[in-house]
DNA sequence: GATAGAACCTGTAGTGGCTACAGGTTCAAG
DNA sequence: CTTGAACCTGTAGCCACTACAGGTTCTATC
């Protein structure tokens, strides 16, 4: 049905299509989250819809902070075709929690540097409260 | 005048003291964070008082998210004496916007993730809410 | 002073997730 | 048929460590 949708194209286009590197796009593929696309005779890559749609998914899933680990264990649950939504719920609830946790240390962060930051009237004498805060081993 | 903290350590209670590993403070000596330390006959690394308290700085800026360049440049600064609060502020306000914008963006994520992760029920049927956002193109 | 074993030494390789080459081949347009 | 853009493989680099391997030195006990 598709015209547009079913073509198939080389890692140029397809890197065009998707936003993601030609040279990511062959990394993804050696490491094992694309499989490896049928070629012409002297050896270019061709990529067809489904493999477009996959790699989107793994581009997605990326961009939300999925680790590569965590992106095979999803496409597994997709391959299996016997995957529940139990079990794709468990891995982004877990990351969930993951970014929960690293928004939670950088909100400490922001806090913190902000007061030593404010401290400093950023004059042009050397004697400076954001080092002291640096030189000081406790936190705070 | 004091007597514990003029003493000399090895490598291994200067690591315990500090709470960095032995083998980043050795990491910090090969890419100049940290001077050449006096040795033994043998060739152990001796650290005194001021070592400790570079080391100290080293970890506590490390510990607010200042890349190891970052670092760098707050000890040249340090290092040159005729520096001006004004420059370490500089530094600092850089650094500080980085962690927001860090902040930001991962907010945006946790509200997907969140998102995406409650229309999911979880349950043990295979039709699941989140493989279908991963595979859509666009964000939201 | 001998000996055991903990701590130290140097140098190299691995981590994650790409990115950037070098040096060669193939493709599409004119 | 020629140009040159796009592709190919394989390897090395990025950050900030961390983890060895294989050897030496230090310290505590006898």
């Amino acid at each position: 049905m598709g015209t547009e949708a079913d073509s198939v194209c080389s890692i140029g286009a397809l890197a065009a299509r998707t936003g993601v590197n030609a040279e990511t796009i062959r990394y993804y593929e050696r490491i094992g989250l694309l499989p490896r696309p049928r070629r012409t005779d002297g050896g270019h890559r061709l990529y067809d819809h489904g493999q477009r749609k996959r790699l989107v998914f793994i581009r997605r899933a990326r961009e939300l902070g999925f680790s590569v680990e965590e992106v095979r264990e999803l496409l597994r649950l997709v391959d299996g075709g016997d995957h529940t939504c139990a079990e794709v719920k468990s891995v982004t609830v877990r990351h969930l929690a993951d970014v929960r946790r690293k928004l939670a240390d950088l909100g400490k962060l922001e806090r913190t540097l902000g007061t030593i930051s404010a401290r400093c009237a950023g004059g042009l004498v050397p004697d400076c409260p954001i080092l002291d805060a640096l030189f000081e081993d406790g936190l705070g």
